[in-house]
DNA sequence: AGATAGTCTGAGCAATCCCTCATGTTCTGC
DNA sequence: GCAGAACATGAGGGATTGCTCAGACTATCT
C-alpha cells in the first residue's frame, strides 16, 4: 500500500535513458558488493550519472532495489511462462519424466543468469511489499499452469494444486541451490536425472 | 581462515553470562529488526550490558552475528540428529512413507522455532566461513544418514548419496516454506501427506 | 524567441553507526 | 589485605551514508 512515487516521471528519452541506467547500475552494483556495501553515491558513478539525477526518479534507496527486483521478476516471468504454457500445447501427452526434465533445464538456465543477484534480492534483501506481491502471483501462475497439466493426466493426484505447488517448490529450490551451491556428490547431469527420477515417480 | 580473536576470552562467571546475554539479545534483536537495523548500541542495550563490555568479547558486530549463528545451527543439530539417528534403529524397516513422515514434521517443529531468526541468519546475512562451513557438515551429516538408510532399503536407487541430498534439500525448503509463507490451497497436515506421498512414491 | 517544463549537477548536511579508550569497579590468588 | 588481573562503563571520535537543494543546462511549445 505505498504511496505513489512524489517523484518525477520520466516523460523525455534522455531521462528515460537514465532511469534504465541506474537500473542496471544498481544491478551490477548490488551484484558486486551486495546490499550494504551498495551505496546509492557508487550506483549513480556506475551509472554515469549524478547522484541527484537518481533522486529525481527514485524516492530512496529501497525504491532503486524494488526496481530492479521487479525487473528481475519480469525476465524471469518472460522467460519461464513459455516454457510452463507448453503444458498445455506439445508437451501435454508426454511422458511426465520428459516433462519435469525440460521444465527443470529451463529453470537451471534461468537460474544461471545472474545467481547472485537473484540471491541478493529475494535473500539477503527484505522484500517490498509490491515485489513480494509480484514473485507470489508468478508462482501462482506457474503452480496453476502444472495444476491444470497435473488434473488432465491419467490417474491424476487427489489434491492437483497442491501437489503442483510441492512441485514447482522443489524444482525452485533445487535449481537455485545447485547454481549457487553445486553438490560435491555428483554433476548436474546426474543431478537433473535423479531429480526428474524422484518427482516423475511421485506422480 | 579468519585468526583467533584478539578480543579476552571470559574466564568468570560474570563474562559468560555477560556474553550469553550478548547473543540472546542480539538474536532478539536481530529477529525483531534486522541485519541492518540491529545496531550493536541496540544489542548492547537490550543485554542490559555496556556497549564497551559487547566488544571485550567480540571482535566486531559480524563475529556477534556469527555466534548467534553457531548457536542457532548447534540447538537444530541438537535437536534433528536424533531423530536422524533413528534411521538405523526403530525407523529402519519401518514404510518409508511413515519414516518421511516422522523427519518432515521433526524438520517443520525445528523451523517453527525461531522461524524469522533463521531466514535472517541464512537468507539475509553474508554467511561467516565458519557458519557456511559448519551448515554444510550438518547437511552433510543429515545426508549420509538418509543415505544409508536409502542403501540398506530393498530396491535402493543407484545414487543413494545424490538421491539423499535431493531428499533433505526438499525436505528442508519445504518445511522452510510452509512456515513462512503458509500455502493458501490447504493447511498444514494436508501439505505434509502431500509432500510424503510424493517423495515416498519417488524410491 | 521567449516561456515553461524537463533534466542534470555535485558539494555538503544531517543522521547514523561501529567501535575505542580512559577510567572505575569487582574478583582472585597469595 | 593487597596487588594485579578480569570485568564493566559510556561519552564521543572517525567514518560513512542516504539524500537535499539551489542553480545551470536542454528540450518543447506557442
Amino acid at each position: 500500500m505505498t504511496g505513489p512515487s512524489a517523484r518525477r516521471v520520466p516523460s523525455q528519452a534522455r531521462s528515460r535513458a537514465t532511469v534504465e541506467a541506474v537500473v542496471e547500475a544498481a544491478a551490477q552494483v548490488f551484484e558486486r558488493h551486495g546490499y550494504g556495501a551498495g551505496t546509492t553515491n557508487r550506483i549513480a558513478e556506475r551509472a554515469g550519472v549524478s547522484i541527484g539525477s537518481v533522486y529525481q526518479y527514485f524516492d530512496d534507496k529501497d525504491a532503486i532495489v524494488e526496481a530492479v527486483a521487479l525487473r528481475h521478476l519480469a525476465d524471469g516471468a518472460e522467460r519461464l511462462l513459455p516454457v510452463l504454457a507448453r503444458l498445455d500445447g506439445d508437451l501435454a501427452d508426454v511422458e511426465p519424466e520428459v516433462v519435469l526434465r525440460e521444465v527443470l533445464v529451463a529453470m537451471l538456465d534461468l537460474h544461471r543468469d545472474r545467481p547472485r543477484l537473484h540471491r541478493l534480492l529475494f535473500e539477503e534483501t527484505p522484500l517490498t511489499e509490491a515485489v513480494r506481491a509480484r514473485g507470489q502471483a508468478l508462482e501462482d501462475a506457474a503452480a496453476r499452469m502444472v495444476a491444470t497439466w497435473l488434473a488432465r493426466r491419467p490417474d491424476p493426484p487427489q489434491h492437483p494444486a497442491l501437489t503442483a505447488r510441492l512441485l514447482v517448490e522443489a524444482v525452485e529450490s533445487w535449481s537455485h541451490r545447485v547454481v549457487l551451491h553445486p553438490p560435491p556428490d555428483a554433476d548436474e547431469p546426474a543431478f537433473v536425472t535423479a531429480a526428474t527420477r524422484i518427482l516423475a515417480a511421485g506422480l
